[in-house]
RNA sequence: GUCCCCAUAGUUCAAUGGAUAGAACUGCGGUUUCCUAAACCGUCAAUCUGGGUUCGAGUCCCGGUGGGGGCACCA
């Protein structure tokens, strides 16, 4: 029998062959292969139930002539699975120490387990729209969720097989431009002048201009100038604005760096300034746009909601909106990046956006002749701070990103220097950086992304429970059973007997699930379902550690451990990086 | 007003319609001449409420209560 990467496939497959060729089931039988609670099995196949049901039959009954079907067609080694029919009528299927061994033999290294990942999104062209900060401001707290998840998901399409383009829809392009033209004007600031912190004395600059153009009527006037004259191709603003946000990206790129992000494409929504009376023509011309109260808008007859709430996409003032740079950018990642799915990692509370625009496009694309690709917003929740609110500081104000990150640094930088003092300051640097980040990324993505969450440093930072310095540490232990014994992770695995302790085969088990974990994962966006297990597995190592001894048993028992420590490596290693996570040798 | 999301142990969170609802923190009780105790093991403890669908409901549907968010020109 053959040992896939994701067994249920292969579970699946020989159900519905057994099943047709033994005549029990027709063609609508679902096997609905699940991985199972450990004291019932690896997988289970739930399918037999509502089949039976449906054909008058008794389930353990059909159960049972499925699994006769499913042997007389030699498609399971009784030395590799055990199947069984148990409860009402599923079946089980139980991996003998062989099967365990033979799969971890096959998954040995990062390239094999991409490899064996690689049809999960092949041939599909993914454009990930994230963390989208707007210039001239800093990034805050509120960027965090976008980011992080954002970055993750593409290293796990990049996994899947996927060809992903990483693009930064920076704000660039906004109302607050007019205000900020006229405090720099009035105040002769130039932005591209040597400050340490630029962004911070531009955001200054900007709270200021907008209190005084909330006192005086005259100011916002002037403003509301500044703007139009920007809008209209004015030489000085254009170049004040082009040193604004290169001054804002440059601030950005910092955070991204220290994050290990990196961005392929970083078009704001001013590159689709020129595009818009396009968008307008062409809804107009499609019958699509209609005028609304002076503004131009777009409405859904056939959608009980946006039949009467309008999708504004030309503001009566004649300025284009989001809406409208929305569209163009749909209609350029089309055209000019041949995207089949775009994916906007963008808070919930624009969900009612995103249904507008979704529906918009996919009415639109065709009438112009365009493939329509698949959309999605992976929306995500609020990170809550003290007395279940968004997270603020004292005075009311976001959280910079950068100081947010600075703490974490330095937070995990005091538990190192505590916990192992015999690290050099150097290294204890290097350690804090990569626990700290890991941590404030860990903390978003081990939420389902679509709750709210608490923030907690203590919670994060704990090396219990389920948190980035826990699985770092376990990480960092199996690297110290290697060093200890002269051994690359990967050697020392010839003389490997099969599997026979308890937490040797709970381990073993686990690492297998991997697959399965992979695909739940990819198969809503969640990156929680893949924290989850990693610490699972985290959790199933640290008990083998404990209670079997690696180093010094006679040669097959280490050599089979071996197996388990370097594979439990290899997948948290592997899993952590999908997740956007440095590792470390020792800490 | 209307629409969307949420409600699980004292607390913070899990649970693709499937078997006895899992963890962590907290509390209580243990484990170290031994590969990093930054660890491990045990124990107490929960599906807001009323109906319904289903062989099977924390999960799906309808009503209620409580909380968060969106709803005409900011993104």
């Amino acid at each position: 029998m053959e040992i896939y990467f994701n067994p249920s496939v292969y579970l699946d497959r020989q159900l519905r062959n057994a099943a047709s060729s033994g005549g029990l089931f027709d063609d609508s039988f679902e096997p609905q292969i699940r991985p199972s609670d450990p004291r019932h099995g690896d997988y289970q196949a739930n399918g037999v139930l509502p089949m039976a049901r449906k054909m008058g039959l008794n389930p353990r009954d059909a159960a049972a002539q499925l699994i006769d079907a499913l042997k007389k067609t030699g498609a399971f080694d009784e030395n590799l699975v055990v199947l069984s029919v148990a409860g009402p009528g599923f079946i089980n299927f139980r991996f003998k120490a062989a099967f365990l061994k033979q799969w971890l033999a096959q998954h040995d290294s990062e390239e094999q387990l991409k490899k064996a990942a690689h049809g999960l999104f092949a041939q599909r062209r993914f454009i990930v729209d994230f963390s989208s900060p707007n210039t001239a401001k800093q990034m805050h707290v509120g960027h965090i969720r976008s980011t992080v998840i954002g970055e993750s998901l593409c290293r796990l399409l990049e996994f899947g097989g996927a060809s992903v383009l990483r693009d930064n829809h920076i704000g660039d392009w906004g109302t607050q431009f007019g205000i900020l033209l006229w405090i720099i004007k009035r105040d002769g600031f130039d932005p591209l002048a040597s400050f340490t912190d630029p962004l911070a004395k531009l955001e200054n600059l900007y709270k200021k201009g907008v209190s005084l153009t909330n006192d005086e009527p005259a100011f916002l006037e002037e403003a509301r100038g500044e703007l139009v004259k920007l809008q209209k191709g004015d030489e000085e603003n254009l170049t004040l604005w082009k040193s604004i946000n290169e001054v804002s990206c440059g601030a950005f790129e910092d955070i991204y760096q220290r994050l290990g992000i990196r961005f392929d494409v970083v078009l704001g929504e001013s590159f689709y300034r020129d595009q818009v009376e396009r968008i307008y023509r062409e809804l107009l011309e499609t019958g699509m746009a209609e005028e609304s109260k002076g503004a131009l808008v777009v409405f859904h007859p056939d959608h009980p909601r946006f039949k009467e709430q309008p999708f504004i996409i030309r503001k009566t003032d004649g300025a284009s909106n989001y809406a409208t740079t929305d569209l163009a950018t749909i209609l350029h990642r089309v055209e000019e990046k041949k995207a089949t799915d775009i994916l906007y990692v963008v808070d919930s509370r624009q969900s009612d956006h995103f249904e507008q625009l979704f529906l918009t496009a996919r009415k639109w694309l065709p009438k112009i002749g365009r493939p329509v690709p698949r959309l999605q917003h992976i929306s995500f929740g609020t990170i809550l701070g003290d007395g279940g609110k968004a997270i603020r500081t004292r005075d009311g104000e976001p959280v910079k990103l950068k100081d947010l990150l600075d703490e974490a640094v330095e937070r995990a930088y005091a538990i190192v220097s505590e916990k192992n003092p015999g690290l050099g300051e150097e290294e204890r640097r290097r350690v804090a950086a990569i626990v700290g980040l890991g941590a404030v990324k860990y903390a978003d993505l081990m939420q389902n992304r679509t709750s709210d969450y608490h923030f907690s440093w203590s919670k994060m930072l704990s090396f219990e429970g389920n948190t980035a310095p826990y699985l770092l540490y376990a990480v960092a232990r199996i690297h110290s059973i290697f060093r200890k014994i002269n051994l690359r992770p990967g050697e020392g695995e010839e003389m490997a007997s099969d599997f026979q302790t308890d937490v040797e085969m709970a381990l073993a088990r686990k690492l297998v699930e991997f697959s399965s974990v992979l695909e739940q994962t990819l198969s809503d966006w969640r990156p929680h379902f893949l924290c989850t297990y990693l610490y699972e597995l985290a959790g199933a190592f640290s008990a083998f550690y404990n209670s079997d001894k690696v180093i010094g048993e006679n040669p097959p028992t280490q050599s089979r451990r071996l197996v388990l420590c370097d594979r439990t490596l290899l997948i948290l290693e592997t899993g952590l990086h999908l997740l956007g996570l440095d590792t470390l040798e020792r800490m």
